[in-house]
DNA sequence: GCCACGTTTGACAACCTTGTCGGATGAGTC
DNA sequence: GACTCATCCGACAAGGTTGTCAAACGTGGC
């Protein structure tokens, strides 16, 4: 073991170095780390003597001092931004880069943002002073200009789920618009007319195109637009419940509610049990969530698939950290419509 | 910028070092690395030239680089092994410790095991190799010895949610065995005695431990033990859900079920909603799980606090990075029971 | 015995940073 | 003017690793 570490100013026994292997082996250094990367150009006998020692000292090779010399510079590090890890759509997200990462023998550093833009400057500057390869982001913020410096310097990008602003690069999310419309279709093929939009804060851009999305149905299908039906910015369930139940004790409430959002819509359950009209307004959420096909009544969802935008988004980044350097690619993944009863639930006679 | 590197090999503009930062601000390496650590020893002009230099090169520290040469050889990063980073004990859990690390700029870096021992090691190795300061981890194999290595090499470790075997460490998780114990006894004040046990793989120590606590139960309150009530090594919803069916469809079914787990307890809901039974048989399920209280009937549950544990396991992890070498502690968490309605119900007339 | 050639091997520098140490500077004291 | 002393600063080495290069070695052909 190191004879070159002070063993009282080292409270632990020093990690074995490749210095202290060669010594064991009786090699040099440089022999050492051939054999440690595959490298050819070593004597049989010289390589076993050199694993021999490995296993004995239980050496670990210092990935960081590697990376640090190395001429492609690679930490084999990732790193993900997203909004929230405890959340179901974060972590499915995480959870599905992780796989794929897997393969590649990367590994992720993971934050959460909060919605706060602050955070998320903070946390890609953690990871660029980690000098990770790749960033995948969820980004929260007006402007992801400030990113272009680490693109410059060579970190591979990827965002999922909004499209980032101030700066081109690629980015894989669902079709917002596009599910929302479909979820007032659905509701007005019922024979809905009376239609409410529940929506998370408006500063985000995924509210912001699921609202268009529903517009643009009300459009399409000529239902009476009808401002007191339209709450924004409701970001918990509990924001939802009470935002859901005044809508409903309205004088003229709707027949039926669109929620844009998984814990919009749970809030807007809550409301509908409280008030005892569960199985007489309808509902179509946006995004799935567990449980859905256990409530009574069962709950109609526009479902996003955040596994596959993970899968794709880490295959995205994969090519560019191959050396792609094709023009910034925009992955627009359909959504899945899943009736399930609460969403075909005929409008009541008023 | 750097002129020492080579336009063409390196495609991308180097990041600037600080040896470019003191050539921009008329001064020594030395200089701008005590400007950049906020040592004191600096003429105040030139920690003005130095840090104008740093905005204008938008110099990022390398962190491995300087963890490789710093004393203490922090890296700032932890390391988690958790079950599935999908799951929400396992997110709620690396969720609560990005928040303690939040507040000492540490980073975190994880990883799904599934089950798998061998990606335990796997992972345990890579960040090893990246020389993390700290791990987290929630064991899953039958040996945990070979982390003694990391011990000695100076890298702390806590373990959650489940004991660790061959080794000697702090561990932070639930009284698994007094909350199954506490279950069954609410169960049996509502006067079940046929209660049936559905538990997951018996490798899993939790489902061991919450196995003695049903067991335990039974025998103070003199239940009849019937094994052909007691369903082994459910892993997955479909498992629980088909031998839910099969138990309630026996010829002497339980009028009780105590779920060991989250994707059991939702397996066995299914069951019963399958069978008309929701009302009719009562259900105790072990963690709660969001919806839990928006199913009919609302599900009554022995709830973890995994946010809890991932707190203490970060604190009591900080404690021993600040340098505590106390005897290894096991903290033990007190499971809340949640009655809501399913847990309630009477024991059918047979 | 000489040379040419390919294979093994190690010395050395470098990656970016920080710890150590000693030199330079200037102020204050006798 | 010579001294102490504190402050400020940079040269240098080191941390664990890899890339470069040249030396050493063994082989085969003449």
């Amino acid at each position: 073991m190191s004879q070159h570490s002070d063993p009282v100013t080292m409270p632990y026994r020093q990690r074995a170095t490749l210095r202290d292997v060669a010594a064991m082996a009786g090699v040099s250094i440089k022999t050492v780390s051939r054999v440690v990367n595959g490298e050819n150009g070593v004597a049989p006998a010289k390589v076993a003597a050199v694993t021999r020692a490995i296993r004995q000292l239980d050496y670990r090779p210092n990935v960081s001092a590697s990376a640090l010399r190395r001429a492609n510079r690679r930490t084999a590090v990732i790193g993900m931004v997203l909004e929230d890890l405890a959340n179901p759509f974060s972590s499915a997200l995480l959870r599905a880069v992780e796989d794929a990462a897997n393969e590649r023998q990367l590994l992720i550093v993971a934050g959460s943002v909060d919605e706060d833009q602050e955070r998320e400057r903070t946390l890609v500057r953690a990871f660029s002073e980690r000098r990770v390869d790749g960033l995948i982001i969820a980004p929260v913020g007006e402007d992801q200009g400030y990113l272009r410096a680490e693109v410059e310097a060579g970190t591979s990008l990827v965002f999922v789920d909004r499209l980032p602003q101030g700066i081109r690069a690629d980015c894989v999310l669902s079709d917002n618009e596009g599910g929302a419309r479909t979820a007032v279709h659905h509701l007005a093929d019922s024979g809905h007319r009376h239609i409410a939009y529940l929506g998370d804060l408006r500063i985000i851009p995924t509210a912001q195109q699921r609202f268009a999305g529903y517009q643009h149905a009300c459009l399409e299908r000529s239902l009476p637009w009808t401002p007191a039906n339209h709450v924004h910015d409701l970001h918990t369930v509990d924001d939802a419940t009470a935002a859901t139940e005044r809508l409903l004790r309205s004088g003229d409430p709707p027949t039926a509610l669109f929620a844009s959002q998984n814990l919009v819509t749970i809030g807007a359950i809550a409301a509908l049990q409280r008030l005892g009209l569960e199985d007489t307004v309808a509902l179509v959420g946006f995004d799935d969530f567990p449980m859905a096909d256990l409530l009574k009544p069962r709950v109609s969802v526009i479902a996003q698939d955040p596994s596959r935008i993970g899968r794709v988004a880490a295959e995205q980044l994969f090519q560019r950290l191959d050396g792609d350097d094709s023009a910034p690619r925009r992955t627009v993944l359909a959504t899945t419509t899943i009736p399930r009863g609460s969403g075909e639930i005929p409008p009541a006679r008023r």
